[in-house]
RNA sequence: GCCCCCAUAGCUCAACGGAUCAGAGCACGAGCCUUCUAAGCUUGGGAUCCAGGUUCGAUUCCUGGUGGGGGCACCA
């Protein structure tokens, strides 16, 4: 891309321009976006500032001298008081971008790539529905693979099925209670076990033998239900896996024997109290103290088990691991990260995004919630009142170290307001003006136009927002979180919007300009769904 | 007690250490539909928790407060 291709000339060049005139060891040249009240700035760097004092001379003249010797193609450079470095593309520049967007909108933007990820999220129990808190994981999972991809990474997503353990033969007891219960036997929840009223619908889905069923069978018959449903809350919420890993394949494959006798060849394991302990803690680990993975009953932790499931991951070829967690397992974090060392990996191959939790509320009444009292409030439940596109966009807006409140209640009568139908009425404009000038036979985005009629300030500002595409791409990765892309959107929408209002598209007395501003719809149009489609938003074509 | 995250406008949120308006959306006030969709545009009032420090420059980094959220298992 036309601007990708600046930054790194440009930074090539001041390099170079410094090392020349014995300024030393220059900083990294970090170009952004000019504030819009500049007139000649487009791009800008502070780069003089920072190395004045160093250089002893005046970072003013050191702009200017910098930006009168580098050239670029495509540019125009100036400094500015107190010492910016400034770029200034040109229309033709511009116009270029336009095209090579048009050209192949689903290219626009990709990057080299040349990482491994494998990407896990969501990862719910399976002893109940999928919760509303899950929304924010699964967003933020499901629109950062999109757009890792479209940076040329190979991504994997995977959802983690805790389908054995203890939550499991508690739901099973649970589930067998009920049943018990629904043909007259006398029979209690135990203690720890599951409340809410879809345990009771489970159970009356039980088939005729279930008579004669245990509990760990029932519990067989729950997981399969409740994954089911799980995977249809995805499918409905846009979210998509390549994988869904089971906890019980683990089990099967013996991977978290081969786990444990792994770490102890590495001599990471040790024995105390009767239990298998991982050397966690001390010298270069994270975490604060050592851990159990094998307790003295002889049964596994939890932690070991997701040891062995990080394992398969990266023998089945992933080079780096992300996972999505809430603020609430933060403190799992230090130990898993020991735990991926000793298995001896370099540090970086594991990382988690640590999202803050969503705090609920209905109207000013905060909802508390618990799978295990039943009391909660479903992602299904919130995506097919406040509308998928809404939810999709709305939790993409928020960087992940943020908390949230979330009031269901507005979020429901909102919609209309959400800022995403702001973005999207973008694409149902462009879309009224193209089907405006079939009707009146105009010809449209014809690959001849001349984009040099794109003069005023809107459309430039405009032209100028589609170039910064590859850059919010950039920042999504680097911050790996989609709400870069969210806000770019935004800003782009409220361009469109302006230069709607300025510019009339359609005018048969100048079918020069119409053309030119036809192609420049064409191409927010295109873009507008290329971005959206990465968070996972439809676009449509009226409204 | 220790650890992590947060604190920006009435509300929900932006702003890789940069610029002379700290941006949006919602809410509130005033305007704009005989021309391509008014879910839009124009316009007004409104904000960086407190105290120090580093820096040419701090909402951003550091230290200490204050206030909120989360976490400190041989649970998952």
């Amino acid at each position: 891309m036309i601007l990708d291709k600046l930054l790194v000339e440009l930074d090539a060049q001041l390099r170079r321009w410094a090392l020349a005139h014995g300024v030393s060891q220059p900083p990294p040249v970090v170009l952004k976006p000019a504030p819009p009240n500049l007139k000649d700035a487009d791009v800008s760097t502070p780069w003089p500032l920072a190395v004045a004092k160093a250089a002893k001379r005046s970072p003013l003249e050191l702009a200017q001298q910098a930006a009168s010797a580098a050239a670029v193609e495509g540019a125009a450079l100036s400094a500015t008081p107190p010492g910016f470095i400034n770029a200034r593309l040109d229309g033709a520049a511009l116009a270029l971008n336009l095209k090579e967007l048009l050209r192949a909108p689903s290219e626009y933007g990709k990057g080299a790539g040349g990482r491994d990820i494998n990407l896990e999220f969501v990862s719910a129990n399976p002893t109940g529905p999928v919760h509303v808190a899950s929304a924010r994981a699964a967003t933020l999972g499901d629109s950062l693979a999109r757009i890792l991809k479209r940076r040329g990474h190979a991504v994997r997503t995977e959802y983690y099925v805790n389908d054995a353990g203890r939550q499991v033969e508690n739901l099973g007891l649970s589930v067998k209670a009920r049943y018990d219960q629904a043909r007259g036997l006398e029979a209690e929840i135990p203690e720890g076990g599951y409340q809410g009223d879809y345990i009771k619908e489970i159970a009356a889905l039980a088939p005729a033998e279930a008579a004669d069923w245990d509990a760990a069978a029932f519990g067989r018959f729950a997981v399969g239900i409740n994954l089911a449903a799980h995977k249809a809350d995805m499918e409905n919420f846009g979210v998509v896996f390549d994988r869904w890993f089971l906890e019980s394949e683990l089990h099967e494959a013996k991977a978290l024997d081969k786990a444990v006798e792994k770490l102890r060849g590495l001599g990471r394991v040790y024995e105390k109290d009767g239990a298998v302990w991982l050397g966690t803690g001390g010298e270069d680990g994270e975490d604060d103290k050592d851990r159990v993975l094998v307790r003295q009953d002889g049964r596994p932790t939890y932690f070991l088990g997701d040891i062995a499931y990080h394992q398969d991951k990266l023998d089945r070829g992933a080079k780096e691991l992300i996972d999505i967690w809430g603020a609430d397992h933060h403190g799992y974090l230090p130990r898993m990260k020991d735990a991926i060392s000793a298995l001896g990996y370099p540090k970086g191959t594991f990382q988690a995004i640590i999202h803050q939790l969503v705090k609920l509320f209905r109207g000013s009444e905060a909802v508390k919630m618990s799978k295990r009292a039943g009391e909660f409030v479903t992602l299904r439940e919130l995506v097919d009142e406040a509308g998928l596109d809404a939810c999709r966009f709305f939790f993409a807006m928020r960087t992940p170290n943020a908390h949230m409140n979330f009031d269901i209640e507005l979020a429901k009568k909102q919609s209309n307001e959400n800022p995403v139908f702001y973005v999207q009425y973008v694409h149902a404009r462009v879309c009224s003006i193209f089907r405006e000038a079939a009707e009146r036979s105009i010809e449209g985005e014809a690959s001849d136009a001349d984009l040099a009629a794109l003069d005023h300030p809107s459309e430039r500002a405009l032209l100028l927002k589609l170039a910064w595409f590859s850059e919010a791409l950039r920042a999504c990765e680097k911050e790996l979180s989609p709400n870069a892309l969210a806000t770019y959107l935004m800003e782009l929408a409220g361009l469109y919007h302006k230069f709607y209002e300025n510019c009339h598209v359609l005018d048969a007395s100048n079918l020069g300009k119409t053309k030119a501003r036809l192609t420049l719809c064409a191409g927010v149009r295109s873009l507008i769904a290329e971005a959206l489609g990465l968070l996972g938003v439809s676009t449509p074509e009226r409204m």
